[in-house]
DNA sequence: TAGTGTGTAATAGTGATGGTTACACACAAA
DNA sequence: TTTGTGTGTAACCATCACTATTACACACTA
């Protein structure tokens, strides 16, 4: 049951951000980075607007930010911002009521899908957009803030 | 991403073939315990028996049986055998190599994404198709092996 | 005031998914 | 051996989420 490529678009951006540390980005320059449209990068900022991750500043010499300091956002928290799915689907429709396992098997599975969820988001929650930003640095052999 | 319900599909075919316990399952029957059609839990059937979870008796009085003790079946085991996709989708075209964080984003976020995954995967090798029937039967007030 | 960039609606193409029909084949029961 | 049962699989279809794209109103800056 896969995610969306939103999360990793997200983590992008939002690294992007970071690297970028305080100078405004623009859509456009964040879709070229991701290889996409600038729209759809737009589309999901606004998804980490609502979730208070990033600000935008209209008009010329605009762009976005980040709302708050790299370390402070988690990777649980940008991923909750953009998938919208349960990470595991159940039937598409509701099985047998009056059988014996259909009437059951939801409620049965539902605590170890619980389990695996949080225990998925836990380690999410370790990992921040400032380490991202971090180890990208590293890898790439520069220093943030990055002049573009 | 249109997540897949097959997980939960299979659990429950499981599930009802460790109630069944040893009386081999019409795909027929379980397709109306899970309210889907028959093709589709042959379909999945077919997948597990792949994996060396099921198997099949043809003709008059056939069906599917476990191909093990439900206790060695692990919903780990399950989840590999019918999902196709990786637990986190990256960027649907690979993100500009060129630039500073497009060519390092990838690297950077796959050791969390990983810890994440084996995270989810370690929660659910902790579950057994057993521990799931023994909860049905529970939940549904009957013992195991329950008579249809 | 002009120009820049955001925010969002609308639309379209794509691909995975699940539902369904059809049918060949293996096996059991008689 | 014959008959009937149930599996295994291919083919086709409708649906839906997803991403890409166009279009345009609006806010803000210079």
């Amino acid at each position: 049951m896969p995610t969306s490529t939103r999360f990793a678009v997200a983590v992008h951006i939002l690294t992007a951000l970071a690297v970028s540390d305080g100078k405004p980005l623009r859509s456009e320059d964040i879709a070229y980075s991701a290889n996409t449209g600038a729209v759809v990068i737009r589309g999901l900022l606004s998804r980490l607007s609502d979730a208070g991750l990033t600000r935008s500043q209209l008009g010329a010499g605009g762009g976005s930010l980040l709302a708050k300091p790299a370390r402070k956002i988690r990777l649980l928290d940008v991923y909750a911002a953009v998938e919208d799915t349960e990470l595991f689907s159940l039937h598409r429709t509701p099985p047998c009521e009056s059988c014996a396992v259909g009437g059951n098997i939801l409620e049965a599975i539902q605590p170890v899908l619980d389990r695996a969820r949080k225990a998925l988001e836990a380690e999410l929650a370790k990992a921040t957009v400032a380490d991202v930003a971090a180890e990208v640095a590293r890898l790439g052999k520069f220093s943030i803030p990055l002049v573009w």
